[in-house]
Formats: structure tokens, C-alpha cells, sequence
DNA sequence: CCGTAATTAACAAAAC
DNA sequence: GTTTTGTTAATTACGG
């Protein structure tokens, strides 16, 4: 067997005349198109229901921060803030005592 | 019934103490998370059918430019190949006629 | 200086064969590629100061949120702010008021 | 001397009282702020060429592909494009041979 | 060197 | 309509 029939693991018949397996090349295009597909799906229903949120009087900008510090560990999140906590001290950015 | 009520669509005793209804939040923040992690695991799909085309021999590059391609309307790609070999040809960028 | 000017003797219209005013078009592009050329290296002098940062204690992370905030607006900063509080207020994310 | 003065190379007198060299943080926030600001400015600069070179019937999009040929390896463009070429071929993506 | 993470450029969408 | 903003794709830099 030719090294480019192993190479692909297809029999000679579903090789192009070219050498390229179209057969298999296309089954993965439309594989990975299937699941695009479903993945832009999946962006258009979040995005509405952003908008949703909107509409009920939600922040969205707010709503994805939340959903990021979500991801993170708590612990992660808190370790951050302090060290951005000492840098602002440092560089006199925090605002009066009485807001903090 | 107070403006914030009307404007959430929410019984009083979903109101939290500071003014946010939270039931409400909270169920939209967890429809959009649970949305995103399907979103994320399509995109390991993906990720993992590119991995294994690659394992079979594809270039998963020339793929994506191929699935690029077949999103858009024929016409238009080869009319933005005509005005790109036009200004391949002003700027002698062009190989030799013999391999066109 | 353009070859296909010497080539064809063409003086003010630059017009190549295909229609492309040819010198014009590589004007362009020269310039575009100079910018990007200084804009690339100032990447890189910018990298490195982040780089040197760390080298000396400093967390390039951190750095980078507090150049962030001090593009914005303080009071759209603290606006922000203060409706992230509502809303972990509402889903119960904050911390021990201990540690507030 | 200290481990933190020798890490931040300072005197005593420049560490804040919560122990962060506020000076040497201010001087990398301001170079790199002032490197950010020149960059963003030739960003800008090029914005406004591609938007000229577009006034006198130049295509941005394809200029910009040009440009990203250019500074590629002629070598790689080739062998790219011949694999590009390739799979099309062998997913019948090729227009009539007439106009190749 | 490979996979991951972060930056940047391209594209799409929405506000004004 | 245009002009910004946000999202996505791609390049690049970094660490294992």
C-alpha cells in the first residue's frame, strides 16, 4: 500500500486523481460547517437574550461581567483585586474613604 | 405598584432588598451561561475534527480558508480575485506567465 | 521608481496596461508599510516595558487594568461599579461584609 | 537592605506605605501610556490613508491582502496556494477550466 | 515543538 | 448613514 493510501487510511478508489482523498476531505468540511452552524446558532440566542435582559431593565454589559467573574475562581478574582487595590493606593486613584 | 415592579414584570417579594429583582437576574445569567458552555463545547468540537483531519493528513489551514470560501457568493469571490491579480500585475508581483 | 514607467515611458497618467494606476497604488502601500512598521515597533518597545515591570516586581496583568481604567471616565467607572455591586448584591456573591 | 527594596531597586523613601514603590509604578504606567498613544495615533494615520487611497478607487480590503502577501515568504504564498488548489479540485470547487 | 493564552486585526451589529 | 461598539477569527508570544 502507498504511503499516501496509509497516509489517509482510504482505499484507492477514494483518491482524486489529484492524490487528494476528496471524499474524506469533504465529509470533515461539512462536518466542521454542521457545527459552525449550530455554534453562530447558539451566539444569535445568546445575544437575544441579552436583549431581553435590556428590555426587562438589565445592564448587559454588567450581566457579562458578572458571567466572567463567575468563571473564575473566587479566590483568583479576590488575589487580583487586592494587588489592583494596592497599585491604585499607590498611584493615589482610589476616591475618599467615605465612598470606599 | 411601584415603577420597578412595572418595569421587571415581577411580584413585590422578588425585589431584593437593594432594588434588583435577583430571582429574575439570576435565571438570565444562568440561561446565558448554560448557552455559552454549549457554545464552548461545539468550539472544542471543532477544534478536535481540525486536530483530526490534521492527524489524517489535511492541512487545517488551507481548510479553513476552503470553508471561508464557501460561505461566501462565488461571484463575489472571483470578482475580488480579478481586482487582486489586477494589482498584482501593477505592482509586479506576479510569477512568471509560464506557472499561471 | 517604477519599472513599468522606464518600460513604457509613461510620464504624469502612470497608467499601467491592465488599467491599475500602477505607481500610485505602490505609493500607497509603501506608506501603509512604514506605518505599520513604526506602529509594530512600538508593539514591541511597549512589550518590553512590560517585560522590564515584571523584572522588578511589578504584575504587567494588573498594569494593564489600571492603564484600562485610567482611559475611562471616573464617573462612568464608579457608575459601573456600583451597579456590579447591586447585581452580586442580588445574587448573593459578595464576600463576608467582614472583609468588605 | 530589604527583599523589597532590592527587588524594586529603590530607596526606602519611594516604597508607599502599603509597600509598593508608587514612583517606579507611576514612571512604567506613564511610558507605556505615552507608547500606547503614539501607536494608536499611527493606527489612525493608517486608517486615514486607506480611507484616501479608497477616495481615488482603490480597494482597502484587497490592498490589505496585498499587503499581507508582501510580507510573506514568496515560497509559502506558492506552496499554499498550490494546496488551496488542490482541494478545490478535489471538492469540485474549481470554476470551468476555460477560465482558469 | 506543541498546545495554550493573549494580542491584534477583521467583521458584524447597533446606536445615534 | 456613519460611526462606534462588540464579537469573532487569526496571528503572535509564551510556557510546558
Amino acid at each position: 500500500m502507498s504511503e499516501m493510501q496509509q497516509a489517509h487510511g482510504l482505499a484507492a478508489d477514494a483518491i482524486s486523481t489529484n492524490g487528494i482523498p476528496g471524499e474524506e476531505l469533504r465529509v470533515y468540511i461539512e462536518r466542521i460547517e454542521r457545527l459552525e452552524e449550530e455554534k453562530a446558532t447558539l451566539g444569535q440566542d445568546i445575544r437575544d437574550l441579552y436583549l431581553e435582559a435590556k428590555g426587562n431593565g438589565f445592564d448587559p454589559k454588567v450581566m457579562k461581567e458578572i458571567i466572567k467573574l463567575r468563571k473564575k475562581d473566587p479566590d483568583e478574582v479576590d488575589e487580583e483585586d487586592a494587588i489592583l487595590h494596592l497599585y491604585k493606593q499607590a498611584l493615589g486613584m482610589l476616591n475618599p474613604p467615605s465612598i470606599q
